[in-house]
DNA sequence: GCCGTTTTCGGCCCGACTGTTTTCAGTCG
């Protein structure tokens, strides 16, 4: 998929007019359709050969022209052409925290800087410092910002950031004067990682509160703290992360939340709107002229501006302002929909717990059902089961059923596809299973006809129900298989075959753009954990929202069905 | 560069914090 090399080469173009000082519309023009591009899940070149590219909205006669030529020759003239006014190198510097365009372009004019080494060298010798808008405060600031910068481990996952939230709000609510927390932004839209977690609250005393919040335990280091606005890097057990705590007046805290959820585009778009209707939306309300006609809750804002309530997982400008416009909207899935887990290990194979435990963990936790897919035998470091060791825990299961009440077990696994698409058990033992899962876990990075062609083939065999994490990704560690997701959803369609939504937050596979489209195609989704221990099941949580990211609502998801309905389902694909 | 239920030209989203300034520019979200 080339879409992120081409969004890169837009962002750059943008990054490059920025410190050669041209015009800001036009900027924010490229900077836009690099974003598109990045969102859509379809390939560019299969969009731009079906003209969608060209319907799309933000992209103009020119961008198009541009993508064309990167399509087919994999460069774009005017890019190079950008890259010869500038050193290459100054795109580094704008990476630095408190480093924008402007500060890039006066410490190369004025002091030929054009890399991180030389910038270190000018901070050290002083000569930053005297240059004309700069001072030792600021020089000192982006030397922080540059070590932030070396030891930063980039976004953080999801996890990471609840844990990060779950400490600081914990800390805040025993503040005296605290009225309502929320969690804002990219944590509460549940994007697939984090940059840094915005937490709101509704107060009075603003300064007393961030004051408190600088002050706390936890912190790390203090980077601002005014009279609204505290913002540190906290400690985690995990990691270092960056924590931003708001306080607003209670008559504002939904204007507040609103603006600070974000997406940035969708509130572009939400302010846009407001300016066409003789309106002005910023984060203590909407306003006509000088009076706010709304402010205290999200859902008021919204209302004002003539469009139902939109869920924040949806707030990523994909469609959710003309779909609230008119009424549209899904009716998201919820955790309570779900009924079961059909993706589970136990001590059989890697996991650390076996099957009663697991299974009564499940039933506190309200489920009617879990189907136990301990790996198969090629995966040998997963401690995978043989067939007869596989045989012996089918009936191991159908004994447990009958002495656990008010859950079902189902016998399943998860099994490797192998090299050429075949699979690790033959059908005679698959027919023995309930549900069968299979997932590639070896030649992760083979070629894209490689991959897919061992996935399609997968989901060929008749006992196949679902492929587990389909792009194999592991975020900001491995990068997803180069596979045509495309041709997985249109086969899966084909086969009734389901595609998981793996919840663990270093998977969330496949993504939120994944599942929009499965679900357009009619693919069922299931979301599973993949647990290893009982702890694992308070992952699900992460499965939904990327799912509902995706615009899923309860009917998308397989196991939300009763049992009786996922027995069926799995009975129409057998021969 | 893109777009049109005010517009095919003239607009294009909003405010806090910081540091370097004497009223504001740059950066960030």
């Amino acid at each position: 998929m080339k879409n992120a090399v081409l969004s890169e080469l837009f962002d750059q173009m943008a990054d490059i007019m920025e410190i050669l000082g041209e015009d800001r519309f036009r900027i924010n023009t490229y900077r836009r359709v690099g974003r598109i591009i990045a969102d859509v899940p379809t390939d560019i070149e299969t969009l731009l050969a079906s003209g969608d590219l060209a319907k799309t909205p933000g992209i103009g006669k020119s961008s198009l022209a541009k993508i064309e030529e990167f399509v087919k020759t994999g460069t774009i003239t005017a890019h190079k052409q950008l890259l010869t006014k500038i050193p290459p190198t100054l795109l580094e510097l704008l990476t630095i925290p408190g480093v924008g365009p402007k500060g890039v372009k006066t410490i190369y004019e004025k002091l030929d800087v054009k890399t991180i080494a030389e910038l270190k060298k000018a901070i050290k010798s002083g000569s930053l410092a005297q240059l004309p808008g700069f001072g030792d405060k600021k020089a000192a600031g982006i030397a922080k910002g540059i070590e932030f910068l070396e030891k930063s481990t980039g976004r953080i996952r999801l996890d990471q950031a609840v844990e990060a939230a779950d400490i600081v709000t914990g800390f805040l609510k025993k503040l005296p004067g605290i009225g309502k927390i929320q969690t804002a932004g990219s944590l509460r839209r549940r994007a697939e990682t984090i940059g840094d977690v915005d937490i709101l609250v509704a107060a009075k005393n603003g300064k007393k509160i961030i004051d408190a919040f600088t002050k706390a335990a936890f912190i790390q280091e203090v980077l601002a703290a005014g009279a609204t606005k505290g913002s540190a890097i906290i400690r985690t057990e995990s990691a270092p992360v960056h924590v931003d705590v708001r306080v607003v007046p209670k008559k504002s805290f939904g204007a507040a939340a609103q603006y600070f959820t974000g997406s940035k585009q969708h509130n572009v778009r939400l302010r846009e709107i407001a300016v066409k209707a003789k309106l002005k939306l910023n984060e203590y309300g909407l306003f006509k002229a000088d009076k706010r006609i709304a402010g205290a809750t999200e859902e008021e804002i919204y209302k004002k501006l003539g469009m139902d309530f939109i869920d924040p997982l949806l707030r990523e400008d994909r469609g959710e302002i003309e779909a609230a416009k008119i009424h549209t909207l899904p009716k998201l899935i919820d955790f309570k929909d779900i009924k079961g887990d059909l993706h589970v290990h136990t001590n059989a194979s890697d996991g650390n717990t076996d099957i009663s435990e697991m299974a009564r963990a499940a039933r506190d936790m309200g489920y009617k059902y879990i189907c136990i897919t301990d790996h198969s035998k090629s995966s040998a470091i997963a401690n995978g089961l043989s067939t007869k060791q596989l045989a012996n825990q089918i009936k191991q299961i159908r004994k447990l059923n009958e002495k656990i009440k008010g859950i079902t077990i189902f016998a399943g696994t998860e099994m490797d596809i192998l090299a050429d698409g075949s699979v690790d058990f033959d059908n005679k033992l698959l027919a023995d299973l309930d549900f069968v899962i299979a997932s590639i876990h070896s030649g992760l990075a083979s070629s894209r006809e490689k991959v897919t062609t061992r996935t399609l083939k997968a989901m060929d065999n008749p006992y196949v129900n679902c492929i587990a994490h389909p792009t194999g990704r592991l975020l900001g560690q491995r990068e997803p298989m180069d596979i045509d997701m495309a041709a997985v959803i249109e086969h899966a369609a084909q086969t009734h075959t389901a595609l998981e939504v793996n919840a663990n937050p270093w998977r969330l596979d496949i993504k939120d753009v994944h599942c929009k489209m499965a679900i357009e195609a009619k693919v069922a989704l299931v979301i599973g954990t993949d647990s290893h221990s009982t702890a694992g099941f308070s992952l699900m949580g992460f499965g939904v929202a990327t799912a509902a990211r995706g615009w899923a609502t309860k009917a998308d998801v397989l196991n939300t069905s009763p049992l009786a309905k996922i027995k069926s389902w799995v009975k129409a694909k057998r021969p």
